[in-house]
DNA sequence: TGACAATATGCTTTTATTAGCATATCGTAA
DNA sequence: TTACGATATGCTAATAAAAGCATATTGTCA
């Protein structure tokens, strides 16, 4: 047997940011195009929008701002305090995971319980 | 905005033990009683019943034992097992918990983020 | 022996999350 | 002016988790 963690934000009780909407927004900046953001992570762009919407809408205020057309049929990437408030959460989630692991490895040999 | 922390348990990727279901292992066998568990935490006996079953299940072994008939028409209480099983991870779930939550503390003021 | 309180389970409904399908729009470049 | 690749969104379907309904069984005690 194992021990999970999982850390997020909430905002008036709703989710805003866990794990997997971070990598999501960290992907879309990186790659400069929800679609291959979506594609990386094996999911719809249709899913994908849906979870940023989602985010922006408990968060209160725009993550991604996109480009419409064009030769390469347009891009997204994020605003830059959504940068710079995913980046904020991302390095918060990875230390207290950081921090759970090294106690239970301490405490325990491993990861078994 | 606030962080929100969750620590539980896995076998072969199949939840075994959260917060949730600690709290109530722990309240039947304080309580004796399946029925009056379900009663604390305000949710049916017939659900109560199907989280216990599952536990065992994904855990391998009994975790409650009952006892059927007499004058308070039974009972239930934790094998000895499922006890020391039980307080091990709540206790662990607690200490990451409030490590997680010194952490921000420190960070940040409150639980602000 | 009949009432009672709790265990034991099957089955159905509700609710939430995720996935998938279908279409419209947009702006550049050939 | 048409093809292309990405954004934008509505709607439906598939799964999963939680809740609720209904009933049978058990053993003591009045």
């Amino acid at each position: 047997m194992e021990i999970k963690t999982k850390f997020w934000i909430e905002n008036r009780g709703e989710v805003v940011l866990g794990g997997g909407k971070t990598a999501l927004l960290l992907a879309i900046d990186r790659l400069g195009s929800i679609q291959r953001a979506a594609d990386e992570f094996e999911m719809s762009y249709r899913h994908a929008w849906g979870i940023i919407k989602k985010i922006e809408q408990r968060a209160g205020f725009k993550m991604v701002e996109t480009k419409l057309g064009g030769k390469d049929g347009g891009g997204a990437r994020l605003t830059p305090k959504a940068k710079a408030f995913v980046k904020k959460a991302d390095s918060l989630f990875k230390e207290l995971q950081a921090m759970a692991e090294k106690r239970v490895r301490q405490k325990f040999q491993k990861r078994s319980f």
